[in-house]
DNA sequence: CAAAATAATGACCATAAAGTCATTTATCAT
DNA sequence: ATGATAAATGACTTTATGGTCATTATTTTG
């Protein structure tokens, strides 16, 4: 009856090269929970299966692991969707439709979300970490949607409006979205899908009831 | 030279009544700079020209100055323009921006925007601040936002798009303008104006030219 | 103008968590 | 097999800070 399965794993192994992948991951999941301060190494450890001590072993201490976890994120947001754009066939409405549906995705699917959460609820402390998504993905992102919206422009798709100059602000109901299902979905909680078409249809037609000009 | 000033004020001062709200006062900044668990109470004592032991008196540990801080501050964002909604004269579209101009006025120029700023970055973790800024902010919102809406399309001003169901989507852009001061505004400012002026425009026509459909 | 009442202080305690390091032990090279 | 290497451990130290409380000083009041 006492503890001693014949077949059990050695209580320790060495896995150098999959630790501090291991050890991130782990990171990023506590960090996004309980914010940077509030985070025990203990509890990312723990998560980890290994021992407060392992850490230190690949991380110099609690900002480079969460610089680490955050920078092990950030690549391929618009990675994907900068193919897209260019090759795309179809018109810009239905390209940036494309695009849209694709950042919903992410966000829902994968990790974005608990990179994003928290980027909104850190990055204001955390200046290096701001900037480094800034330049990594956000700059990028809002190159895009700059290309795609005078593409649409210049077509005759699109108005030539303060969006042409502000372009990121068609992707506001995601980032609203983001923000309500970290806050208040628990008391009133919204579809992805319904927050999706809802953001669809405003950015594409407005609320004005096209009326006689 | 020694410092014996003759007509300094006693270093002590019994101050009963406003003392609670000057601790608030230097507690929702501190929250709102740091976040809840990297706001020292002795920064909050200072910052309020006391000793961390006075907090004490007040309020019985860090959570209770937490709420306390939060609720001071919940009050009449919508309240104001409760009254306009009912009485507003004009058009819906001239009534939603003037709604519009007074959320930017509020997150720019009051204090809303710490309020924000911490029910965004901590609300996720605090169930009950949540709960309680949903309760008496977000959900008189929404309401509000409804009625507007829905007389919009009654008048046949608006479209009667998802966003009557979603209200809270036509705010998505000052949300965002918030997430963004937050966190990018330091590598790519932008001005409320400029925000505002961009949502309104979004929000009205959306991006799509007014083709012959 | 005492003397009681209590706001404010600052020294103190308790605890939690970051960070260190000598020891243990799995793995690798010979 | 055996010794060398270094990954992993866990017990330890240090520090920070939330929270307490006896003492001090300012009002109040009788």
């Amino acid at each position: 009856m006492t503890d001693e399965t014949p077949n059990a794993e050695p209580p320790r192994k060495r896995r150098k090269d999959e630790r501090p992948a291991e050890i991130i991951e782990a990171g990023l999941k506590e960090f996004a929970e309980k914010g940077f301060a509030a985070t025990r190494l203990e509890d990312v450890a723990a998560r980890a299966g290994v021992v407060k001590g392992t850490i230190y072993r690949y991380f110099a201490d609690k900002d480079e692991l969460f610089e680490a976890a955050i920078r092990s994120q950030v690549a391929p947001v618009f990675d994907h969707v900068e193919a897209l754009v260019d090759a795309f066939p179809g018109s810009c409405e239905e390209l940036l439709k494309a695009v849209f549906r694709r950042i919903y995705e992410q966000m829902f699917e994968t990790d974005l979300n608990v990179l994003m959460r928290i980027i909104i609820s850190e990055g204001g402390r955390h200046p290096k970490i701001a900037e480094y998504y800034y330049t990594q993905s956000i700059s990028k992102g809002r190159a895009l949607l700059t290309k795609i919206i005078a593409r649409g422009v210049e077509r005759g798709e699109f108005r030539a409006g303060p969006a042409s100059d502000l372009p990121m602000i068609v992707l506001a109901p995601a980032i609203m979205a983001m923000v309500w299902t970290m806050t208040f979905d628990r008391f009133d909680p919204v579809a992805a899908e319904r927050f999706m078409a809802a953001h669809i249809d405003l950015v594409f037609n407005g609320l004005r009831a096209n009326a006689a000009h």
